[in-house]
DNA sequence: AAAATACAGGACTTTTTTGTCCTTTATAAC
DNA sequence: GTTATAAAGGACAAAAAAGTCCTGTATTTT
């Protein structure tokens, strides 16, 4: 569904969250251990996302990557994939065609509409925030 | 959401399936050409679907590919899939964790969880032979 | 100011996916 | 049976994705 570096972008940036709640700025190396990512490629990531003001990161020693709480609730899914991804998978053709619009559809057009139209909601509405909540809780998990 | 492959793999079904229905065989550069595929490498796949049983295959001089009526009825979008990307993207875990279940969801588990069912019915459900239909009156494409 | 720390960024390597080419094999037509 | 045709299959090439490594830069601490 999506490709390795969103699905760690995506991680990541939940786990700052988690811990900028808690008043805790994260490094690299501790944000790659508790997702479980590589951390070189990881240090690329994080770098994009710095860039789409998804998270703020601080140079120098006490440095690290954080997000503020207010941001928080304002980030939603939908932006940290179209940062990493682009967003042809919730506007994109389920079989790659070009020209497939509601005028000219492919076959499996209408099928997939509503998925598609479910996701891209799901991702426009889903913010960091409440993806924070099951995590601080122990109802959800980061690792493995 | 499907390789390369596998949008290829539909749609060259889809198209073998409405030739079928119209009772002609069709070789691989009548294929490639109507589906806007590379043509060698639409071969592999064919290759893959024919192992699969998802398509028939004959060799020598008036040979080509053919699906039979009765089958396309039976054969699903998701076996496809299936064949040619594996399982992952409606089984697998959105965010690529190995150990993520009901018992131990992700912090998007849930957020995913219908859609990826309903992405998994519609594939289930939809047969090639109803793919056909739109193809066949007009209303859909599978080129450009 | 110097030293240490931690992210930024560029260059590079590996792996996977996508795609090509050429030889072999099966079969239909003559 | 010979020839022509079309898929099967193996080897290879190119491009993209995933991942590493090293140097530079900002910043904090001493």
């Amino acid at each position: 569904m999506f490709s390795k570096a969103c699905e760690y972008g995506i991680r990541a940036t939940i786990y700052i969250a988690t811990q900028s709640l808690e008043g805790r700025r994260v490094g690299l190396k501790d944000i790659a251990k508790q997702i479980n990512s590589p951390e070189a490629f990881t240090a690329k990531i994080l770098q994009q996302l710095a860039k789409n003001k998804i998270i703020h990161s601080v140079k120098g020693p006490t440095g690290g990557f954080e997000i503020e709480e207010v941001k928080m609730r304002d980030i939603r899914l939908q932006q940290i994939v179209s940062a990493i991804d682009g967003d042809s998978i919730y506007i994109g053709c389920g079989l790659g065609l070009k020209a497939c619009s509601e005028k000219r559809p492919c076959p499996v057009h209408n099928k997939f509409k509503t998925i598609r139209e479910d996701l891209r909601k799901m991702l426009e509405t889903t913010n960091i925030y409440e993806l924070t909540q099951g995590l601080y809780l122990g109802f959800t998990f980061l690792k493995s």
